[in-house]
RNA sequence: GGGCCCGUAGCUCAGCCGGUAGAGCAGCGGCCUUUUAAGCCGUUGGUCGAAGGUUCGAUUCCUUCCGGGCUCACCA
């Protein structure tokens, strides 16, 4: 397996031979002058004033001709064209540019002129090797046809481009565009709630008891103290204690971790912003949410309106709310508002959902609503009030108290959102904990734990507060028409090679 | 976990109804001082994902396993 083949054999032996030559193949710096997309920006003045330009980066084409050789150099920038010639550089220094190999780092310096063919390119007169590449890397060639970039020999696999994404980043330049997107897409975020004074803060990921999402956790130990922790399922009930603690407005970009099935959409480890605001409800949360999602898109794509997957979203405020149960009756055709629960599992039967006897009518109203509702909310939507025994955390509905003030915002058919009115009523709290110690005991096991510390925090007395989670790379594939969460991660979750 | 599909040279792929493998690019050698999928000539390179089975003979057929993709289920 660590054999080498003929091809890496190659390339140290070259390695050794610029060694012989008495050259560094890892120098320590170069100091370059441009970049690339700097010097296509600048030909006019660069190439009258004939001045000399220094640019570093990875040789990606190389052709020869004999006495001279055109290349490209690939930097953070973009490419640009080399061109060399024996006798401008010399004998030595053109016999040390024949070990070079695609993939090579170099920095070289030269001048800036047009070729015949008008492409801006720099004409050598002097180079450096930077780093010798011991790795063929995958070929693509590309050419312009019509105008239209058409590329050979794409490296299509999927499991190279996720399991040496560096390879990916060398060789897609829309692939570096796509995080460098979610970059900003976090910097939007991050600018929004900042100039809105909420705080961003840093909570655990190593819990001893994992809560604020019905999620089965990943275990660790701690030798120590001898103790199994857990990785965070959410940080939830952290930022609501620091609400306790007077702070009114946090936020944090949350790592959550959550061992669970893998898909297009599901990673066991994701990004979840959650925030909170003290004094504020449900009503609140959804408000800056479209107020947030839409200026981000805005930002970021230039546009509310986004091309995802061929499908036309518009993030434009207001975004339709709908309530759960309203929903289901549009979708499905059945009214559940009072309905028993036998009567329920009637209607689930009528409906083709399977029911097994540990689900309660909360549970079946969430089986429905995923089935008929769901794939229909393609724009963004935000469906409200949960039944009370789905949303332990969050507070009664002022209105129906077998209801909870919760929404989830759903874009495209899937989730992107979920928030509440916190519920900070530490008495209701306490039964709603209780009740899912009793599923947990009929073997849910994601049935939430009973956190005294975080009771006892209510008790001490937690502001009427709006609660919001937003998945950040659910977000990101949005606005950047990726169709797997492996496309916004850049070490997305593989089995060992 | 179920279903479908895929795994052949560094990369992209071909290989029919079984007879132990081909192309382009890359590499290597040669020619070539404005090319750009550079070109021309020559050439190296493969445990055909792994293990079993059927067969005189398996890259090809069968089984299992490993890895991947899509999809359904599960899952906030």
């Amino acid at each position: 397996m660590t054999e080498l083949n003929e091809l890496l054999l190659q390339r140290r032996s070259k390695l050794t031979q610029i060694r012989e030559k008495g050259i560094n193949p890892y120098p320590y710096r170069f100091e370059a002058t441009h970049r690339s997309s700097e010097i296509t920006g600048n030909f006019d003045t660069l190439s009258e004033s004939k001045e000399a330009v220094r640019i570093a980066g990875r040789l990606m084409s190389i052709r020869g001709h004999g006495k001279t050789s055109f290349a490209h150099m690939q930097d953070a920038a973009g490419r640009i064209q080399i061109y060399l010639r024996k006798d401008t550089l010399g004998e030595e220094p053109f016999a040390l540019y024949k070990l070079l190999d695609m993939g090579d780092l170099i920095g070289v310096e030269g001048t800036v002129f047009r070729t015949r063919t008008g492409e801006i390119t720099v004409e050598v007169r002097d180079f450096e090797v930077l780093c010798k590449s011991l790795r063929p890397l995958p070929i693509e060639k590309e050419r312009v046809e019509d105008g239209e970039k058409v590329t050979f020999d794409e490296v299509s696999g999927k499991e190279l481009r996720y399991r040496q994404r560096y390879v990916d980043l060398i060789l897609h330049p829309e692939v570096r565009r796509t995080f460098e997107r979610r970059t900003k897409i976090v910097s939007a975020i991050r600018r929004f709630l900042d100039e809105r004074n909420f705080m961003e803060v840093e909570t655990p990921i190593l819990q001893p008891l994992y809560g604020g999402a019905s999620a089965r956790p990943f275990v660790t130990h701690h030798n120590a103290l001898d103790i199994d922790l857990y990785l965070r399922i959410s940080d939830e009930l952290y930022l609501k204690r620091l609400i306790v603690g007077g702070y009114e407005r946090v936020y944090e970009f949350c790592k959550d971790f959550r061992n669970e099935g893998m898909d297009r959409s599901h990673n066991p480890e994701f990004t979840l912003l959650e925030l909170y605001q003290a004094y504020a409800d449900y009503g609140d949360m959804m408000r800056i949410t479209e107020e947030m999602v839409s200026i981000v898109a805005e930002e970021v794509v230039g546009s509310q309106t986004v091309d995802y997957q061929g499908t036309e979203i518009d993030f434009t405020p207001p975004w339709k709310r709908v309530t759960m149960l309203g929903a289901i009756e549009k979708y499905a055709g059945v009214t559940l508002e009072g309905v028993s629960e036998e009567a329920m599992r009637k209607t689930c039967a009528g409906l083709e959902i399977e029911v097994d006897g540990t689900m309660g009518s909360g549970k079946m109203i969430d089986e429905i609503f995923k089935k008929y509702v769901e794939p229909h909310l393609i724009q963004p939507t935000f469906v409200m009030d949960y039944p009370v025994e789905t949303a332990p955390l969050a507070k009664r509905h002022r209105k129906d108290s077998a209801l909870t003030e919760r929404f989830e915002a759903f874009v495209n058919g899937s989730e992107i959102a979920n928030a509440f009115s916190e519920l900070n009523d530490p008495i209701d709290q306490r039964e709603r904990f209780e009740a899912q110690t009793q599923l947990r005991a009929m073997g849910d096991e994601e049935a939430q734990a009973l956190d005294e510390d975080f009771l006892r925090a209510l008790e001490y007395g937690m502001p009427p507060t709006g609660g919001l989670g937003i998945g950040i790379d659910r977000l990101v594939m949005l606005l950047t028409d990726a169709p797997s969460i492996r496309d916004v991660l850049f070490f997305p979750q593989m089995r060992p090679e």
